[in-house]
DNA sequence: AATGAATGAGTGTTCATTCAT
DNA sequence: TATGAATGAACACTCATTCAT
């Protein structure tokens, strides 16, 4: 059985990644204290030694949580974005129209980014102090925008790391809306731009 | 003994104080779950029995703190700055610089904020859903402000209480980061103002 | 596996009941405040939390032997006694012959009795007061068998419920003696009967 | 002050002696692992340090209460008793009249029969396997009685030893009715007596 | 001497992890 | 491979004992 044996493997990856992406949203909203992995498994629909067919413990799986996390698809079109020869002011448009965009279609983006800040936020044991490369890079990317602008006049002056992390922590805020609240209203584009945006 | 009576009253009711204010903090930064009373009261520096002479158990302490935090000072300051004769920009901006520094200057207050809007944020079993009261006419406060603003042509437009959330939001934001990042980067009342403002 | 879902059930039922009998003897020698889970465990040869598995609380694991100690068989073969057609003596005499010979052989039997009794006895917060139908109706039967030898001028005059009691005392007092002491005298059928029996 | 030495010796006696028979009752009715110190001081209506100023601690105090238990003056009028010129029968009944009648009136007396009672049934740790003597004897006594008894063919044939156990079993059966129902039946002496004697 | 708040060892209960099926 | 019952270390909570007043 040739196939049977990469079907096989095949099968194992769909597994690993159902309970990677249920987990997130689980753990992006429990946290990892008030997550039980009898909990988690039930929400998971799955027994709960499954888990640890795929994960060594519940630390190692929310690693690699925060390490999906951490690598997601958005960095490169932010560097795409970075790159392309228009005003500041429209890549921060188009930037804000796909954040706010994925935060609604996409509740593991808001988890994502939700998980994400936490682990700048509390840079503790529990999280892993040397894989925040990619939120750090999406924070230059963004004051690199950010200084465009301000040579252009359309933004408002001061540290543009500080601005950035004003800016992302906004997203941040409305990723926990996401998450929290059955019916939240969401930011505007307009109104996430005004963190940085001159009148 | 006389004075001893009600000198014995007065140092349970400062023993009390003290378990509510230094578990605010702890409460705030590690979450409920991930409070451990042993941990606690180290933290306290006092022995855990002595917890549960003052509350039923982490659960009704955790209440106690949630109540203690929904009914500080700030409102009332703000109804009065709400009827003051004076341009909705420059309520806004005294009610900005006011909450920024005493964010900066007292944590307990962060951590009030902190408790708060995530109370708002997951109204769930874990908090009682009737203590939300201040927080609400805090936000009804916010959002009269707002809408003198509009009128004024001095802010945004759109729902006021969609932006007092979004102000708000932010100032959640800040409480977060002055509870867990040791060198943090306080916003400016400008940059907060400007989620409201009009260029 | 069609046959492994009752067999689980099966195994389940099996623990249950194991936990449940080990118990009742443990109780029943050290009482509830003097038994501690750890020692229980230990004593069925069981982790501390498999106890947890199959009842909610210590509280609720005695709540449920002191059921099974209410409801055992003793009831059904009494009320077939007090029906036959003999005399008064010789029903005391077949009562007491298989109660000691049950007590001899069977501890968990001299357990219930003696649960039950002190259920009887204290009849506070910790016994739920409904739960002692058997009890009483068990008094009744042998009240009935009292009564009966009343009329037959074998039996002493009196309170046929009291006297039932005086003798369900003996046969309690008997049981601690079989739970407690390991070099203990049974007292002989003639002797229990004595309680009740004129000369 | 010559006399306030005494004086205070007395009180301290007093104090002890009121501690030591609160503390029997209490003991008598919730076993030793069932009382609490905290319950025990408010019943006596006392702080809970000042019992560890008149003992060692809740096991010190629970041997005392035993030795108090064990040492009372019962068993001077059973030597008495035994060494009489009147027939076991009225021996036997003076002494059950004595005894039902000291366990109506005196709470007391029941609570040490039980203690005592329970003491030798349980003979375990928690108990002086020393201090037995007392009620090794008042057995002895009762036992001659009976041998008596069985001489002048006024009592029951088999071990005298076991027949007075039995009658000082339902003794202590009787103590706990009356130390845990309120409305008790008391038995008659004549009903006691039936243990031993001949029809 | 008497108190009762404070303590921490000890007890009840939970939950991450293992393992027989 | 998947399961969930079993486990025991860890946590919430209690209570005998101490000690400042």
């Amino acid at each position: 059985m040739p196939k049977s044996k990469e079907r096989c493997q095949e099968i194992r990856e769909e597994m690993r990644n159902t309970i990677l992406q249920k987990s997130l949203l689980y753990f992006a909203r429990n946290g990892f204290a008030g997550t039980k992995i009898s909990d988690l498994s039930k929400n998971i629909g799955i027994g709960q030694g499954t888990i640890y067919i795929y994960f060594e413990s519940k630390e190692n799986l929310f690693q690699e949580i925060l390490k999906i996390a951490d690598s997601n698809e958005m960095l490169r079109e932010m560097k795409l974005l970075v790159s392309m020869p228009i005003s500041a002011k429209k890549k921060l448009h188009m930037l804000s129209e796909t954040v706010l965009n994925r935060l609604e279609e996409d509740e593991t983006f808001a988890a994502m980014i939700a998980l994400n800040t936490q682990m700048l936020l509390e840079k503790n044991e529990a999280y892993s102090s040397e894989e925040t490369t990619y939120q750090t890079e999406l924070y230059n990317c963004t004051s690199q925008i950010i200084e465009q602008g301000q040579k252009e006049k359309s933004m408002v002056g001061g540290s543009s790391i500080k601005l950035a992390d004003y800016y992302w922590g906004v997203v941040y805020l409305y990723s926990l809306k996401r998450l929290f609240t059955s019916e939240y209203e969401m930011i505007s584009a307009a109104d996430l731009e005004r963190t940085v945006l001159k009148g």
